[in-house]
DNA sequence: GTCTATAACGTGATAGAC
DNA sequence: GTCTATCACGTTATAGAC
């Protein structure tokens, strides 16, 4: 495991990495070629060897961060105990909205690696009751408890909260062909949805 | 080509085809083997080829189906000029949610297929204007037209409707395991779930 | 139509010079 | 550290017997 002295950017590391995220989270692991990462990277195929053992090295380390992004901010919002239920909801759509504008494939990248690796993948994420024992959950019982018996469990209301905001990112290349808009436009509808999830799951909420 | 004579079921193709239906969808393209399709459809490899003149070939008439699988019902759905606005939402929740309990994975294998094929796969769907022509999004917008001006745009309510009911499935792996659920139990959520959508699809719209 | 054996090819990984 | 050349292997596809 190389080290170069510069830990910031332009390291040949760093590049190898970049390259390897771009072509992993589009192709998914089995399509992507070796080859066309170092291409990417503007370095030899020997050379991503050299810094990282294998394919499959570089995969878990690509893979790791990926759901690191994909988890981390969400954690931090869901057990914050200064902030309300439906700040809490706005705080989600928003921080997920704008980091899937930035990433789009990530949700794809990753729900399809699960599919095809079940087992392989779960042991590095700890999401064991990581959602559902959050303060934001014990805020949304405390809420409908008090109103009537027959409210929405947590986990549809989790399922519903993230099928609003990253559904259209997983579909988004049949959305635009579907609605004939182009990226630009798509990510002004994404600004806009953002605006209005809150609102949508308010009355979700209340209308069961 | 090789044609059998029966049309039906336990014929060599079918059998061949069915196979690659199950690897392909749970794999993609690029992670599934020949060699595993041939060994479920229990025959040997070079038949597979003597059917079908390669993988992309049999890959290609297993999408084709998979993607008029997809597509067929809605088509019918959408474009009934007897039914009402709600009637339709229910129908269009009812058929999917249906239809993606018996292949769970359909949505996953199509999107995921399109990211790392984007051109290939368009040509083959008319999904042009398909959905937005339809006589469903004339009775929507007939219905807020008459309302108010800032309703939701067609494609944002595509957007929603489809989130809520096929993103479930699409992330069923993950959502399993953060409900310490199984299969059976996830079912049963999506089939109390089916029963509330449309009425959420209805306060999402007058919520606006 | 179905099989066994093998060719042909693509891709991941390494050796070795610089 | 970085490259060129090559190996080793797995997978697709085909030849040919039955």
């Amino acid at each position: 495991m190389a080290k170069t002295k510069s830990p910031e950017d332009g390291t040949t590391e760093e590049k190898i990495k970049e390259a390897a995220r771009s072509v992993f989270t589009q192709k998914g692991f089995a399509a992507a070629r070796t080859r066309d990462i170092a291409e990417e990277a503007g370095i030899n195929l020997a050379l991503l060897n050299y810094y990282f053992r294998s394919k499959e090295k570089l995969f878990d380390i690509i893979m790791q961060e990926s759901l690191q992004h994909f988890m981390q901010g969400i954690k931090a919002i869901i057990n914050n105990e200064l902030t309300s239920f439906d700040e809490k909801i706005s705080m989600l759509v928003d921080y997920y909205t704008d980091m899937l504008t930035i990433h789009p494939n990530l949700p794809l990248f990753i729900m399809g690696e699960i599919r095809s690796n079940p087992d392989r993948l779960f042991n590095k994420m700890g999401i064991k009751n990581f959602i559902l024992n959050s303060h934001f959950i014990k805020q949304y019982q405390q809420e409908t408890m008090a109103k009537k018996q027959n409210a929405l469990p947590p986990l549809q209301l989790i399922m519903t909260i993230l099928g609003l905001v990253i559904f259209p990112f997983i579909a988004s290349p049949l959305l635009q062909k579907l609605g004939d808009i182009d990226q630009k436009e798509f990510n002004v509808m994404m600004q806009e949805r953002k605006k209005k999830i809150p609102d949508w799951i308010r009355a979700i909420i209340s209308s069961n």
